[in-house]
RNA sequence: GGGAGGUUAGCUCAGCGGUAGAGCACCUGCCUUACACGCAGGGGGUCGUGGGUUCAAAUCCCCCACCUCCCA
C-alpha cells in the first residue's frame, strides 16, 4: 500500500481539522452526495447566535452527527441542517449589560441604534457556534445555515402571524400576563420559574362601613391598594349578614363590596375572609370577571407603585410592603402574622420576581392547536423517545392556556401589525404605511414577538417556507428531532402545532429527548457552581473522537449523564487502543491482500471464519442500536467487539499465521469493516487509519456495513466458545499455581470420543500460541494433573509436581464449595414437579444440561484436590 | 396538590420473567513479536423495605421509604 505508516502516538490534533476541511471541501455534507438517495433530515435545535456551546450541545451534536453520518453511509441523500436562534431576551439581556458598562440605556440610544449595535453583537459572535461545531466533527451542510431572524424565516414568521390572525387564532387582549419589572416586558407561562420560599402571612382587618371589622389574609400586603372586594364564601354563616355591605379602605378613598363567592374562597382557610385583588392576581383576576368589580392597577411597568397607590406612590413594590404594614399598625388595624410556605414566581432569564400585571398584549390561541398535536403524537405520526414522555406532553397540551407571543423588546421579528389614529387596525404582511379604511399615517405595533414563535416554525422556515422550495418538498417533514427534555414544551410542542397547522405535515418523525449532562457528582452544571465544561478543552484534551465516544455511551435513553473525567480518559484508552491495534494490522501487511468479500468463504481456517461470524453478529448489533436510539448499546458492542474479541483473541491467534495472505487480508478486512462500523461515533480516527491502510474512498461517504448472514456460523462459535474457556482455564491455573505464561504445559484429554475433543487436537497450535500448551495427548490423567471440564469436554492439565501448596488447595476448596452450592440448587429446581411440570422444555433442559456439567465438573475437582493433596 | 423518573458491585450505569452484567476503581502477577492510555488472572452484589402473582421475580402487581425532575 502506498499510504505511509500510522505514527507511534495517537495524536488527533494532529488529524482532526485535516480531515473536516476535506470532508467540506468535496461536498461530503451535502445531501446532493447521495443524489438517488432516499430523504433523510435533522435540523438542528438552533443554540443562541451569540452563546457559547456548553456540554450538553456537544452531547446533542454528537448524536446528532451519529445518526445523520450512518443515514449517509447507508445512501440516504442525509441533510442535516444547521443554524442560529435570536434568542430574544437572553441576547437583548447581554448588550444591555454591555449598554450599562458604558452608562448608557438602550431608551437613551433609541430604537434604531440599539438595533445596530444589536447586529454588531450578533456579527461578533457568530462564528462561535459552528467553529465548535466542526470542533466536534459535525457534519452539517453549512451552505443551508439559516438564523432566525434572516428575512426567509422572517418572511415566514410574518406569513404565520398573519395567517393565524386571519383564523382567528391569533387575537389582542388586555389580561393579567407575568411581568419581569426589570427585562420590562411580558412573558409567557412558560418563561416563569416558580420557586418555594418561606414568607409571611399577615393577618388585617378593614372597618366595617356600620362599624366592626373583618379580617383578612395576605401574603402581599401591599397589594390591598388594590383591593375592589372582599369575598366570603356563600355558606359560611359567620359572614351571612356582612354580604352586600362594605368596608372602608383605610389609606384610600374607596368603599369595597364584600361578596360571596364559593370558588375563591375556602372557608376552612385563615379567616374565611378573603380581599381579592382583580389587576394583580389570577385567582382574583377571574373573580373579578365573575362579579364585575373594578380592575385597579397599582404597579408601573417598573414595579413601583402609581398614582392609584395614594400616599405609596413612587415607592418600589417591596419597600411599598413594608410601609402598608407600618401603616396598618400605625391604625391598629395589624392582626398577626406568621410564617407561610409558598410559591414565588420568577423571571427565567434574570431572577427577577415577575408580578401578575394587567397589560394588553398578543396572544395565541392554543386549544385548537394543541388538539392536532396530541392526535399525531396518539395516532403514532410522531414518535417520541423515551415513551414516558408522552404523559407528560400529554398534560401540558391538554391542559395548555393561551400563550402571550408579544415581547416589550426591540431585538427580535416586529408584529406585523399596523394602527392608525382612529384606532383602525390591520395585520399585514407587507409593511403598511397609510391606513386602508381612513388613510391616515399607521404606526407599527411596537413589540416583536416571542423567540419560540419562531423557533416554532423552524423545520419548515428553515428549509423555505412559505416558498414551495425544493428543500421543502423534499426534506418536509423532517426525519427525527434530538433534543433536551427541558424544552419539550417551549419548543417542541409548539414546532408540532405550528407544523401541524401551517406546514399542512408533522415536523417530523420521530423526537428523540435526550437527558441532561451533569457533573460527576450529579449535580447540575451552572456557571455559579464552576462546575461547566467547556467541550472546545474538553476536546483538546482527549480528542474529539473519545469526547464523541464518550457521551454517545453515556447517554442511556431518558437518563441524564453524570460525566466525570475518568471516563473520557478510559474512552481516550479505546481510541489509542484501536490506533495501536491498526499500527500492528500495518506492519503486517504487504499489499498483496485481497477484499473481504474475495476471500471470505468455507475454505478459511476457524480464527478466520470465527472472526467474520463475530463481524456479522456485531454489525447486526450495531445498526439495530442505531435504529432504537440506543446510543449507549452500540458503542458497547463496538467496543466490545475491537477490544475484547478482535484484538484480545484474534489479533493474538494471528500472530503465527499472518504470513498467510487470506489471513492478512481478514486482518485487514474485518479491521476496516469495524472502523465503517464505529465512523458515526469516532470520524476522525476511523479515516484517519482507513486512509493508512489504503482504503481508496473515505469512509464518510462509503457504505455502512450490513450483516453478512453467510458469514454467521453458530456451530463453530460454539466450537470457539470451549476453546476460550479452555483457554481462561489453562491461564487460570497458571496463576493459581503461579506458573511463568511463557512455560509450556501439558493437556491430556480424558474425554477423546467427544466430538470437541478432535476440535482441540486440530486447533492445537492456538492453543499453543494463546496458552502456551505444549503437548496435547488423550487417555487418563496423570499424577500431577488437576482434572477440568469446560464446556462438556474432560480435561488434564499437567501440572510439575508440589505446584498445589496449602493456599493453591484451599483457592480449590473454596472453588468447590461454590460449585457444590450451585449443584444444590439446581438439583432443588428439578426436584420440584412443579418446575419440569410448567417450565418450557428448553428450559427444563437447559437446567439438566448444567447440572451435568456442574456435576461432572465437581466430581473431577473433587479427585483433584484428593489426589495432589496427597 | 397532580404527574414522571430513579433506588442493581466502591463509583457511574446496562439488564426488566428462566443460572446477576459492563466500564472505571480495587487486589495479584507480567515491559509476552501493536498498545503499561497495555497484557493475564482475581476479589466484590440477600438487585431500597414489606406484601402479592408465578413452577420460577432484580425483572410483573400493590403498599411504603428515600432521591431527581416537571406541572399547579
Amino acid at each position: 500500500m502506498s499510504a505511509e505508516n500510522l505514527p507511534t502516538r495517537y495524536d488527533p490534533a494532529s488529524f482532526e481539522s485535516r480531515w473536516y476541511e476535506k470532508w467540506e471541501s468535496e461536498g461530503a455534507f451535502k445531501p446532493e452526495i447521495n443524489p438517488d438517495g432516499e430523504p433523510f433530515c435533522i435540523v438542528i435545535p438552533p443554540p443562541n447566535v451569540t452563546g457559547i456551546l456548553h456540554i450538553g450541545h456537544a452531547l446533542q451534536f454528537t448524536l446528532q452527527d451519529l445518526i445523520i453520518r450512518w443515514r449517509r453511509m447507508q445512501g440516504f441523500k442525509a441533510l442535516w441542517l444547521p443554524g442560529t436562534d435570536h434568542a430574544g431576551i437572553a441576547t437583548q439581556v447581554m448588550v444591555e449589560r454591555q449598554l450599562a458598562k458604558e452608562g448608557t440605556t438602550r431608551q437613551e440610544l433609541g430604537r434604531e441604534k440599539f438595533l445596530e449595535r444589536m447586529w454588531q453583537w450578533k456579527h461578533e459572535h457568530k462564528d462561535n457556534i459552528s467553529r465548535q461545531a466542526k470542533a466536534l466533527g459535525s457534519s452539517c451542510d453549512w451552505s443551508r445555515e439559516r438564523f432566525t431572524l434572516d428575512e426567509g424565516l422572517s418572511k415566514a414568521v410574518r406569513r404565520a402571524f398573519v395567517t393565524l390572525y386571519n383564523e382567528g387564532l391569533i387575537y389582542q387582549d388586555q389580561r393579567l400576563i407575568n411581568w419581569c419589572p426589570r427585562c420590562h416586558t411580558a412573558l409567557s407561562d412558560l418563561e416563569v420559574i416558580h420557586q418555594d420560599q418561606n414568607g409571611t402571612l399577615w393577618d388585617f382587618a378593614y372597618p366595617l362601613e356600620g362599624g366592626g371589622e373583618i379580617v383578612v389574609s395576605t401574603t402581599r400586603p401591599e397589594t390591598m391598594l388594590g383591593d375592589t372586594a372582599i369575598a366570603v364564601h356563600p355558606d359560611d354563616e359567620r359572614y351571612h349578614g356582612l354580604i352586600g355591605s362594605y368596608v372602608i379602605h383605610p389609606f384610600l378613598d374607596r368603599k369595597i363590596p364584600i361578596i360571596a363567592d364559593a370558588e375563591l374562597v375556602d372557608p376552612e382557610f385563615g379567616t374565611g375572609a378573603v380581599k381579592v385583588t382583580p389587576a394583580h392576581d389570577p385567582n382574583d383576576f377571574a373573580t373579578g370577571k365573575r362579579h364585575g368589580l373594578e380592575f385597579i392597577s397599582i404597579l408601573d411597568t417598573e414595579g413601583r407603585i402609581n398614582d392609584n397607590g395614594g400616599e405609596f406612590a413612587g415607592l418600589d413594590r417591596f419597600e411599598a410592603r413594608t410601609a402598608v404594614l407600618k401603616a396598618l399598625d400605625a391604625k391598629g388595624l395589624l392582626r398577626g402574622e406568621r410564617p407561610h410556605e409558598m410559591s414565588i414566581g420568577h423571571c427565567q432569564r434574570c431572577d427577577t420576581i415577575v408580578e401578575p400585571f394587567l397589560s394588553k398584549q398578543w396572544f395565541v390561541n392554543a386549544k385548537p392547536l394543541a388538539k392536532k398535536a396530541l392526535e399525531v403524537v396518539h395516532n403514532g405520526e410522531i414518535q417520541i423517545i423515551p415513551e414516558f414522555w408522552k404523559a407528560t406532553y400529554d398534560h401540558w397540551l391538554e391542559n395548555i392556556q393561551d400563550w402571550c407571543i408579544s415581547r416589550q423588546l426591540w431585538w427580535g421579528h416586529r408584529i406585523p401589525a399596523f394602527t392608525c389614529p382612529e384606532g383602525h387596525l390591520h395585520v399585514s404582511e407587507e409593511v403598511l404605511t397609510t391606513c386602508p379604511i381612513c388613510g391616515a399615517p399607521v404606526e407599527q405595533d411596537p413589540d416583536v414577538l416571542d423567540t419560540w414563535f419562531s423557533s416554532g416554525l423552524w423545520p419548515f422556515s428553515t428549509l423555505g417556507w412559505p416558498d414551495q422550495t425544493g428543500d421543502l418538498a423534499t426534506f418536509y417533514p423532517t426525519s427525527v428531532l434530538i433534543t433536551g427534555f427541558d424544552i419539550l414544551f417551549f419548543w417542541v410542542a409548539r414546532m408540532i402545532m405550528m407544523g401541524c397547522h401551517l406546514a399542512g405535515d408533522v415536523p417530523f418523525k420521530t423526537v428523540h429527548l435526550t437527558g441532561l449532562v451533569r457533573d460527576a457528582k450529579g449535580a447540575k452544571m451552572s456557571k455559579t457552581k464552576g462546575n461547566t465544561i467547556d467541550p472546545l478543552e474538553v476536546v483538546g484534551t482527549y480528542g474529539a473522537d473519545a469526547v464523541r465516544f464518550t457521551l454517545a455511551a453515556l447517554a442511556s435513553p431518558g437518563r441524564d449523564l453524570p460525566l466525570d473525567m475518568s471516563r473520557m480518559e478510559g474512552y481516550r484508552a479505546f481510541a489509542t487502543k484501536v490506533w495501536n491495534a491498526a499500527r500492528f494490522v500495518q506492519m503486517k501487511l504487504e499489499g498483496d491482500e485481497l477484499p473481504l468479500d474475495e476471500v471470505a468463504g468455507p475454505k478459511l481456517e476457524a480464527p478466520e471464519r470465527w472472526i467474520l461470524s463475530q463481524l456479522s453478529h456485531t454489525i447486526t448489533e450495531v445498526n439495530r442500536a442505531w435504529e432504537s436510539f440506543r446510543f449507549d448499546e452500540g458503542c458497547h458492542q463496538l467496543y466490545h467487539f475491537i477490544w475484547h474479541t478482535y484484538c484480545d483473541w484474534y489479533l493474538e491467534l494471528t500472530k503465527t499465521t499472518s504470513d498467510r495472505v487470506e489471513v492478512r487480508s481478514i486482518l485487514r478486512g474485518v479491521l476496516l469493516e469495524a472502523l465503517k462500523l464505529l465512523h458515526p461515533v469516532m470520524p476522525f480516527i476511523t479515516e484517519e487509519i482507513a486512509h493508512h491502510l489504503g482504503h481508496e474512498r473515505m469512509l464518510i461517504t462509503a457504505a455502512y456495513p450490513a450483516k453478512r448472514p453467510a458469514w454467521e456460523d453458530d456451530d463453530l462459535e460454539a466450537d470457539f466458545a470451549v476453546l476460550q474457556e479452555l483457554v481462561g482455564g489453562l491461564r487460570s491455573y497458571r496463576a493459581l499455581v503461579g506458573l511463568n505464561p511463557r512455560q509450556e504445559i501439558s493437556l491430556t484429554v480424558v474425554d477423546a470420543d467427544s466430538p470437541r475433543a478432535a476440535f482441540l487436537q486440530e486447533h492445537a497450535s492456538q492453543l499453543k500460541q494463546l496458552a502456551a500448551v505444549g503437548r496435547i495427548s488423550s487417555g487418563p490423567a496423570g499424577r500431577h494433573a488437576v482434572e477440568e471440564v469446560f464446556g462438556g469436554l474432560e480435561v488434564a492439565i499437567e501440572l510439575p509436581a508440589g505446584a498445589i501448596g496449602p493456599e493453591q488447595r484451599a483457592k480449590l476448596e473454596k472453588q468447590l464449595g461454590q460449585l457444590a452450592g450451585t449443584q444444590a440448587s439446581i438439583e432443588k429446581r428439578l426436584a420440584n414437579p412443579g418446575f419440569t411440570a410448567n417450565a418450557p422444555e428448553e428450559v427444563v433442559q437447559g437446567a439438566r444440561d448444567q447440572l451435568a456439567e456442574v456435576s461432572a465438573r465437581l466430581r473431577r475437582l473433587r479427585r483433584t484436590v484428593e489426589a495432589l493433596g496427597e
